[in-house]
DNA sequence: GCCTTTTGCGACAGCTTTGTAACAGTTGCA
DNA sequence: TGCAACTGTTACAAAGCTGTCGCAAAAGGC
């Protein structure tokens, strides 16, 4: 269907718009630009978007009001937002998540944070294992029906177990240190011990070992974890 | 293990100087600032950064000259700079990689590309840090999956073997003294006898000969060690 | 050949990293 | 409400790795 994600921007302030742009663009996404709320929400009608990279601050309909109304209507709600604000007190992220958006930043913010932050959520929309089956060894993984089966033997995992295992499956073989696993599996900014990967990666191993022999999952001594 | 590493951003214009500063501490880099060639010279000579970020157009000291400058000198030859410039042209490329810069960026640029190239730079200075794969006659390192093979033969080494070897074959041949193994195995700031390298250089060996005849290490006496 | 310097390497104590059970707090649901 | 499933943290033990020492062996120097 489609090749590199679509994302829009709505932005006002020219300087600021055109920075963005030209790093999204140079990020290899293609670009919708909006100046306006009003004009956002025809750009959305006709061309739905990945994302969502929308001010805070703009005039007619402001930011926060076009998220809220995007996520009321059930064709839009799925669209993932990321809101910019030049505030940065702790109300308005409470606020801004509250009204519904999936993330937020705030002014002045690091262009690679902000990017790295549009790939999370892009991936949450279209992550690799959605919908896919990852295979690898005698695993198989189901990302739609949310099944696992080991040499044919269904097992049963938590949300985050399936995740980890997810991950781990979507590159065999590759290490994966416990922050990038934290980063994959549990989210940017949840803040979570390192070791708690481990406990998780134990409780893996011991529903993987309960439907077939050896330990698929390799530690890799002072950097962390990986399949196979 | 090692810190953060530190970068060198010289830049005389406030704006852009304060822009990339935020995204490189956003990036978690430790960070030296300087405005003019002169005052990079001084910091360089006190605190020797793991790169440099150079801006063309210094006044004083000429981005341009500064950096043939640091070419010159053995003691800072190695650093990386990355140069950054307001022209476009393709000569002022080609001028700009003949002073002796690693890499160059011109502006506009996209800071996020900006910093893959710091990091690919970075990684040229600090080995092993990401999933190159080295190969060197029978010998076979991973950096992505952390595994090394010898003739086909898997062989387990401990995470300093490892950095170790894949500082060596990063340049086969090439003979490392024990203090430069130890500054790029162990880390710049970590404190431990130069013996150490021997004994790890031994396990190392041991290891090897374990999967393969023939020793790829070569002693040279009185300097250090080299691989084949 | 003898003496000096340098390197190889076994041994070991101490340390860091990892595995795991236990526990308390949460959430979702009947 | 109570129950069941799941989560994150902690503490402790086990495993594995590290750095240093000491002495033997090797390599030069003369």
């Amino acid at each position: 269907m489609t090749g590199q994600p679509t994302v829009l921007l709505v932005e006002d302030e020219p300087a600021q718009r055109e920075a963005l742009a030209y790093n999204l663009r140079a990020e290899g996404f293609a670009l919708l630009l909006a100046e306006t709320g009003a004009e956002a929400e025809l750009i959305i009608a006709e061309t739905p978007p990945d994302i969502i990279l929308l001010d805070w601050m703009l005039p007619e309909l402001s930011g926060i009001e076009l998220c809220r109304r995007l996520k009321m209507r059930p064709e839009t709600r799925a669209i993932p937002v990321v809101m910019i604000s030049a505030r940065g007190e702790e109300v308005d992220r409470v606020r801004g998540l509250e009204t519904g958006a999936d993330d937020y930043v705030v002014k002045p913010y690091s262009i690679v944070e902000l990017m790295a932050r549009v790939r999370v959520q892009l991936r949450r929309v279209r992550p690799a294992s959605a919908g896919m089956v990852l295979e690898h060894g005698d695993l198989r993984l189901d990302g739609e029906t949310h099944r696992v089966h080991r040499a044919g033997v269904e097992l049963h995992l938590g949300p985050t177990e399936f995740r980890l295992l997810a991950t781990l499956m979507e590159r065999p073989g590759r290490v994966f240190t416990r922050e990038a696993l934290l980063d994959r599996v549990w989210g940017r900014d949840i803040y979570v011990e390192t070791r708690t990967v481990d406990v998780h990666v134990g409780r893996l191993r011991k529903a993987l070992s309960e439907a077939g022999a050896g330990d698929p999952i390799r530690t890799v001594r002072g950097s962390g974890y990986a399949l196979g």
